[in-house]
DNA sequence: TTTAGGG
DNA sequence: CCCTAAA
């Protein structure tokens, strides 16, 4: 299945940019590729390829998150462009799309927008009858809007034909009106007038009786913003705004992006059934709709601020990047309920990530409530947002996979940070292979030298986690679903192979299970040296063993300590809390008792770590097993 | 670098 | 085992 992207922006000459992203991995046929593309449209409503001036020119909307986007008047369609829906186009030919072009430029000529945008699926050429420009919705519950519907009706009659009539005219309506998610149909048609945006007074009317606010415009949205917060609004993120009316008119951060139905100021429920409905069609058809989502930059917010979030799978909740605040800052207040003012540490930033990644509910105490369409939302710029790095490295998007679509969205400020995730192998490898997600031994090496071999700080790469190099090979692990991805990272993998010495510095240790003389020359040692002298019963007591490092002596005597703890009372009492794994054997009591000995004396002898005469003979003790000594 | 402690 | 902070 093959997607185009088309954005138009109109410069009131019918001047469209238009640019074409073909992406190598979609060209493999085992993942559907998505195909974004800029046209420019002619002033006879054909679609031509982009230039590369076009492209030049359009490139500001795609690269730079910041753009701009008040500056622009009249840019309710600017907006749209940007948080809308992407409609998909049953797209035959090119030369076919002039019917629905003459719709677009239409549009684009009553309200000056600036920017349109399409999905202009061509689908299997077989499936597509020739000049038949029909319009799929996705998102066919839409209610058209008073002027998408006008202008698409008119379309309609005169250059649709007949079997293209509904689908284009939902789409179109979709097209123009269309938020981010599908959404509920609802009954209540809003008025047109109540638009003036800028009377002095709010239009509390707005509010009055029940409204959805899926179906009113961004003026209207703005004003029943006005009405609600009881001042006005740039933004056009109309997204952003049902979440912030519907969070002001509930108190309540708790609240569904989509399908709010306002009544008297009051939300008074929400109907996510036709999102299902719509999910199931969409699931049904394969069609799974793709939105180009372009946030005001909010460099100085929490990292969860704005990111472009995307679930890997079907059935996980979505979630709505609601933090993107105004661009105009006057939302301070509002804003510092939703951050977090404590800086937290990196660790905790990781984690965060994490969360956010995974579970998208964490804000969100009610994951019903949030209707899976939400996934419509969040994603993804469609740019290229090819960008070389400062070595090179072209890494500023990620491919996010949406049921078997992919689609580059730019990394934002979800970097993870620090070892990879543990998961990394059998992820990629799972997807790759299709096949269990059991975890390779055998490339784990591999592919994490591959890191090593990606960070240019070689084996300091634990210490420089935010070397951005790093972090694109290791959220990359989307890259490795179609066969390149893989190809390339098996090249990397052979090259990194070839350089063993930068191996140790990322490589997790092998994990060598701890023997007994090793535990007992760690209590050995404990006892002569004292316990936290670990550096110091390292180089003595485990010279022949240069894979146990102070730290894992540590770690090694902090567990007998737990084990002494846990394990010791349990054998006490005669029944073991825990089956006994039979394939570990087992610390003998005498070592936990002699353990747990040192451990409270050492602990009562209040940093006394002299306890070398004490247990000087502690070796024969220890051989005895019978720690009656102590 | 080493130690302590959380994960 | 890993990671980090604090010595």
């Amino acid at each position: 299945m093959k997607f185009d992207l088309s954005m138009e922006m109109d410069d009131s000459h019918g001047t469209m940019v238009n640019k074409s992203e073909e992406n190598d991995f979609e060209k493999k046929g085992t993942s559907d590729p998505v195909v974004y593309q800029l046209v420019r449209v002619e002033g006879d409503g054909t679609l031509v390829p982009a230039t590369e001036d076009d492209v030049l020119q359009f490139e500001h909307f795609l690269h730079n998150e910041k753009v701009d986007l008040p500056p622009i008047e009249d840019a309710d369609h600017v907006e749209e462009f940007f948080n809308n829906d992407c409609m998909l186009l049953k797209k035959p030919d090119l030369e076919d799309g002039s019917s629905k072009l003459e719709t677009v430029e239409a549009h684009t000529q009553k309200l000056g927008a600036n920017l349109e945008e399409n999905i202009l699926q061509s689908l299997d050429d077989s499936l597509s009858p020739p000049s038949d420009f029909r319009i799929h919705s996705q998102h066919s519950d839409k209610l058209l809007t008073e002027q998408g519907a006008n202008v698409t009706r008119q379309d309609n009659a005169s250059t649709e034909t007949t079997k293209s009539t509904v689908l284009n005219d939902s789409c179109c309506a979709e097209k123009y009106k269309a938020d981010a998610c599908s959404r509920s149909v609802c009954d209540t048609s809003t008025d047109p007038s109540v638009s003036g945006v800028n009377s002095s007074m709010p239009d509390f009317s707005i509010l009055r009786g029940e409204v959805c606010l899926d179906d009113l415009t961004i003026r209207e949205l703005q004003e029943a913003f006005r009405a609600t917060f009881g001042r006005q609004t740039n933004v056009k993120d109309k997204i952003w705004l049902k979440r912030r009316i519907t969070m002001g008119l509930t108190n309540s951060y708790d609240v569904p992006s989509s399908g709010c139905v306002v009544k008297d100021y009051k939300i008074v429920g929400k109907d996510a059934k036709n999102d299902m409905s719509d999910m199931d069609e969409r699931a049904k058809t394969g069609l799974r709709a793709t939105s180009v989502v372009i946030y005001p930059g909010n460099e100085g917010d929490s990292p969860s601020s704005s990111y472009y979030q995307s679930e890997d799978q079907e059935d996980s909740s979505k979630r709505v990047p609601i933090h993107n605040d105004e661009p105009q800052g006057n939302l301070l207040g509002e804003q510092c309920t939703d951050k977090r003012t404590r800086k937290p540490t990196k660790r905790y930033i990781e984690e965060l990530s994490d969360i956010e990644t995974h579970d998208s509910t964490v804000k969100n105490s009610s994951p019903a409530k949030r209707p899976a369409h939400d996934e419509l939302l969040m994603n993804p710029r469609v740019a290229p947002f090819n960008e070389t790095g400062s070595l090179g490295t072209i890494y500023p998007t990620r491919k996010d996979t949406f049921g078997g679509f992919s689609v580059h969205v730019p990394y934002v400020s979800r970097m993870r940070r620090g070892r990879p995730r543990k998961d990394f192998i059998s992820f990629a490898v799972t997807i790759y292979d299709k096949g269990p997600s059991v975890e390779p031994k055998g490339i784990q090496p591999s592919v994490e030298m591959i890191l090593v071999k990606d960070g240019d700080k070689g084996n300091h790469l634990r210490k420089v986690p935010e070397v951005p190099l790093k972090v694109s090979s290791e959220n990359e692990h989307a890259e490795a679903v179609d066969s390149k991805g893989v190809r390339n990272l098996q090249a990397k993998v052979c090259s990194a192979v070839s350089k063993p010495k930068i191996k140790h510095g990322l490589t997790r240790k092998h994990h060598r299970a701890w023997t007994l003389s090793e535990v007992v020359k760690l209590v050995d040692g404990v006892a002569r040296y004292g316990a936290g002298k670990w550096s110091e019963i390292r180089k003595l007591s485990f010279a022949s063993y240069s894979y146990r490092t102070s730290v894992d002596l540590k770690d090694k005597w902090r567990n007998l300590i737990r084990a002494t703890q846990t394990q010791l009372p349990a054998q006490k009492d005669g029944a073991c809390p825990r089956k006994t794994n039979p394939s570990i054997i087992p610390i003998p009591p005498s070592i936990l008792l002699r353990v747990k000995e040192l451990h409270e004396l050492q602990s009562q002898g209040g940093g006394f770590t002299a306890p070398v005469k004490f247990s000087g003979q502690d070796g024969k003790v220890l051989q005895g097993k019978g720690s009656g000594f102590l």
